[in-house]
DNA sequence: AATTAATTCTACCTTTAAGTAGTATTTATA
DNA sequence: TATAAATACTACTTAAAGGTAGAATTAATT
């Protein structure tokens, strides 16, 4: 019950970009070392992100990453979907194939509170909201 | 972002269990047909169930498994705690380390609510609270 | 005592997530 | 133009989850 490494990193990656997006460039060997992310699973993760257009890369010396939309434009569940983590609204905390709202698993009146709070959650906080949030990165 | 397998199938069994618990036994084979998990899965699982002390099993011709402790007693967290899927409070949603109360993560006040929604929905279900609900099983 | 039907044990296989290695490409600067 | 420092690409390795196979054990019935 928790998101996948690939997304913790994202969120902690673009939280830390979004605390300091005054200074011009951010590159990968930086990244890791401040975030204790491996490098080369880092880079990895960054390609992923320049591919799905929540950040740009500067190749070549000097180069590295920034923001390609405002951090208030972006949402930690944009992230989330990225890697296939976002909480949708049919997903069964049993696992028993998709919601049809008639048919109902045994856990179903409970899940339904925490399912919708953890999409409020990832749905409605931007970078720009937890910048700055956090002393952990 | 979501149960184990291990665990979904766990909490499934046991409450299809809960569900017809005046049978006087209820075996593998029927409880895998049933459920549509795989045999030697779910054995595997019923097997730490056992261990676990939640069922007993009955060996030999004729046997099966059924509830060692009321279905009142036992909890979905106990269930999960089996798994090691539990939500610990100390559970920090972005994975850095554990939460010591004063050093926050990006997404600390976001996550605080629905964390202790989901440790709520685990730890005050119990079996015979959950079972009969479903019409999905 | 033999048979049958059940759980349990040990070991293995498969798939996916996580992480690593090496090379190619790009670009600023001397 | 050569060099250095950065990202991107391809491929591989490792670790963990998920799942399977087969034999051993247990116990009721004949
Ligand atoms: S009704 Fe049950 S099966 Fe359907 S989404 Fe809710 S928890 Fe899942
Ligand atoms: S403060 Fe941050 S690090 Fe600590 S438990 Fe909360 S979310 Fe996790």
């Amino acid at each position: 019950m928790q998101l996948s490494n690939s997304s913790q990193y994202a969120i902690r990656i673009l939280a830390y970009m979004a605390d300091n997006k005054d200074s011009k460039l951010l590159n990968a060997t930086e990244l890791a070392k401040t975030l204790y992310i491996p490098y080369k699973f880092l880079t990895k993760i960054m390609t992923e992100l320049v591919k799905s257009g929540l950040v740009v890369s500067i190749r070549g010396r000097d180069g590295g990453y920034k923001f390609e939309k405002k951090t208030s434009e972006i949402m930690v569940s944009d992230i989330l979907a990225i890697f296939n983590d976002s909480i949708k609204n049919e997903q069964c905390v049993l696992g028993i194939g998709f919601c049809n709202g008639l048919c109902k698993c045994a856990l179903h009146d409970q899940w339904i509170e925490p399912k919708h709070l953890l999409q409020k959650m990832f749905q409605e906080s931007s970078l720009e909201d937890i910048a700055g949030k956090g002393c952990k990165i």
